[in-house]
DNA sequence: TCCGAAAACTTTTTT
DNA sequence: AGTTTTCGGA
């Protein structure tokens, strides 16, 4: 059923800000949308895709393609447009990363690459450290050149090489490297830079499909467009120039902090020109309250003069302080305090430890270091994300496919009424064991067969209390219920032996480590997921996350080498810090450990953030 | 193997 | 800018 686009409604919220409605309506041209902190970016484009698909403007058998940079935001979108649409609408939402679109496209038309560049079926895929580059230049002879020169220069490659403009001596090298992932001794090894560059060519050379593409796609989705490198640039320019593909792209020039990586300077100036696109600024911010967002506002006024105010529409529900500096006599003090001021907050009943979260610069694993056993002292569990169990981070072990197959299982065994535990184990056995929805008798097997191991499981759970023994068998218990072939089947980043027993024992690892000292299972599987610990993280990884308090640990100038305010990407940082706060936002500062930067004063100070003594935020009991 | 100097590194994603 | 790793000479 088709929805006339003036009866359209917004679905699952109250609705959208008027610039938000004009950004969705307008589907007849390019949109670039400047969505700041809070703005409700990737709502916006769920409510996007659901009037495109609602109103029949992207008609059967038409499709939307988003493309995301990380699986976790493109996982999400797709979410939230399944939750709106009847399933035959969603499916015509394509959401991805950037990477796994490329490789959709060569795994796909891989016969069409000229022959010269043309991989084997077969390809794996290579993620180069940059001691490969190393090994690679000083096996050619050439540690005059740096890897992180070379790497980048490989990923702005124009296909073929020989046509790219480079000089005799750079070509052979690019060339040499080339051959050399082609004919490496287990297969052809292709990096993901290879890859955009071959599709980039094969769309060039290939205009029948690129015009596929463009029949298929009318309307695609460019989500976080501040942080897009030259290279996937150049072939969105490739693939869509010249035909009638509306773009709808989305971020924040501000929170622009993968520059160093490769994203381009100005990707919204280029963008508006060369696709004629028709620029929107959100103005509400849904996550901050009004104080936090007027100082947010200095700030953004030092990144870009131009910017507009933004309306906060975050309540206000803490006393006292919203922001301040914490000013510490030494690093022991700074981190007491901290601790004692969590746990503080926690005993009020104010927040709960997983709402706070601590941010820091750079190097989470020294400070975890530095804060996890003053924290222990007061009965709180710090979590960094960014720490490695085995030889993957915790981080992105909780976000792997065989954590989502595998964790349902585990609360089931632990707990009899786990209603989320039971739907998620559902959805993932129904993918796993290819069980269509409409067949309703696999179903009831499958619920059977889900119903009598979890009763298993919690056989072996309760034959002792959980210790590293147990765990290692819970767990092995479960992926021999899930089937490991299977698993790596189903899932083709566990194709290689490698990738897949990085993430089992990193699982394995995790799993021992949460059984130290746990009354029962619940409270392992709670402590496997983050509940009841303060994360640290760095900024970088605070990205499009959002906390109760934030407690930025390190402001000085030792952590901040390179800030300068007025250039370079600093500001941003400390921007994306300050701005994933819904109520607080504090920084914590010790002369033993570096001066207080400059413009902290001419900045922080001016737009109300207060500075306050360290041993003040804690009364003394 | 040891020492001091020089260079590298800091911030990251991806099937 | 501070810290860690690598390198070259003994």
């Amino acid at each position: 059923m088709l929805v006339l686009p003036e009866e359209w409604l917004p679905q699952g919220v109250d609705d959208l800000e008027q610039r938000a409605w004009e950004a969705l309506r307008e589907t007849g041209q390019s949109v670039c949308v400047t969505a700041g902190a809070g703005a409700g970016k990737t709502e916006f484009l769920a409510q996007k895709a659901t009037y495109l698909l609602q109103t029949g403007l992207c008609p059967q058998p038409k499709r939307i393609l988003a493309i995301s940079f990380k699986r976790d935001a493109a996982q999400n979108l797709a979410a939230r447009v399944r939750q709106r649409c009847p399933q035959d609408q969603a499916r015509r939402f394509h959401s991805m990363t950037f990477d796994a679109f490329t490789k959709h496209l060569l795994d796909h038309f891989r016969l069409a690459v000229p022959e010269a560049y043309r991989p084997p079926a077969d390809y794996g895929i290579a993620f180069p450290t940059r001691r490969d580059f190393d090994a690679f230049l000083q096996r050619h002879g050439r540690r005059d050149v740096s890897a992180d020169r070379f790497d980048k220069a490989v990923a702005r490659i124009t296909l073929p090489i020989e046509d790219a403009g480079l000089n005799l001596q750079a070509r052979d090298l690019v060339q040499a490297y080339w051959d050399d992932q082609y004919a490496m001794p287990n297969g052809a090894l292709l990096t993901f830079a290879m890859i955009n560059r071959l599709v980039e060519y094969l769309l060039r050379t290939n205009p029948r499909i690129k015009r596929g593409l463009l029949l298929t796609y009318p309307h695609v989705f460019l989500d976080e467009f501040q942080d897009t490198t030259y290279a996937q640039y150049e072939l969105v320019k490739t693939a869509f120039t010249g035909g009638n593909t509306v773009f709808t792209a989305v971020g924040d020039d501000k929170q622009k902090i993968m520059g160093w990586a490769g994203a381009m300077d100005n990707a919204f100036d280029e963008f508006t020109a060369d696709f004629n696109a028709v620029r929107y600024a959100l103005l509400c911010n849904w996550r901050s309250h009004e104080a936090l967002v007027a100082i947010q506002h200095v700030i953004a006024r030092r990144i870009d003069p131009d910017v507009e105010e933004v309306q906060a529409r975050g309540q206000l529900a803490v006393d006292g302080d919203t922001a301040a500096i914490w000013q510490f006599q030494d690093r022991q003090q700074e981190a007491a305090q901290i601790a004692r001021w969590i746990r503080a907050e926690v005993d009020q009943g104010h927040v709960e430890p997983h709402d706070i979260a601590i941010l820091v610069r750079m190097r989470a694993n020294n400070v975890e270091d530095e804060l996890a056993p003053v924290l222990a002292g007061e009965g709180l569990t710090l979590r960094n994300l960014a720490r490695n169990v085995g030889e993957i981070a915790i981080q992105d072990l909780l976000a792997e496919s065989f954590t989502e197959v595998i964790l349902p299982l585990l609360r089931l065994g632990a707990n009899v009424r786990a209603p989320e535990a039971w739907n998620a184990a559902q959805e993932r056995f129904q993918a796993l064991a290819c069980i269509s929805p409409e067949d309703e008798q696999g179903q009831e097997r499958l619920q059977r067969e889900i119903e009598d191991f979890s009763r298993q499981l919690r056989r072996t759970m309760n034959e002792a209390e959980p210790d590293g023994a147990l765990a290692d068998r819970v767990v092995a218990q479960a992926l021999d219920f899930a089937r490991a072939d299977r698993l790596r089947r189903a899932y083709p980043e566990y194709q290689r032996d490698a990738d897949f027993a990085r993430v089992r024992e990193g699982f394995r690892l995790l799993m021992r480590e949460c059984v130290a000292d746990a009354a029962n299972w619940t409270e392992v599987l709670d402590r496997f997921e983050g509940k009841g610990q303060v994360p640290l993280m760095t900024i970088h990884k605070s990205k499009g996350l959002e906390f109760h308090t934030m407690i930025f640990f390190g402001l000085d100038d030792r952590t901040w080498w390179s800030l300068d305010p007025d250039q370079g990407e600093e500001l941003n940082s400390f921007f994306v810090a300050f701005t994933r706060a819904m109520q607080r936002a504090f920084f914590s500062y010790c002369a033993e450990r570096g001066n207080a930067f400059a413009w902290l004063e001419e900045l922080l100070i001016p737009a109300g953030v207060q500075q306050i003594d360290g041993a003040e935020i804690v009364p003394d009991g």
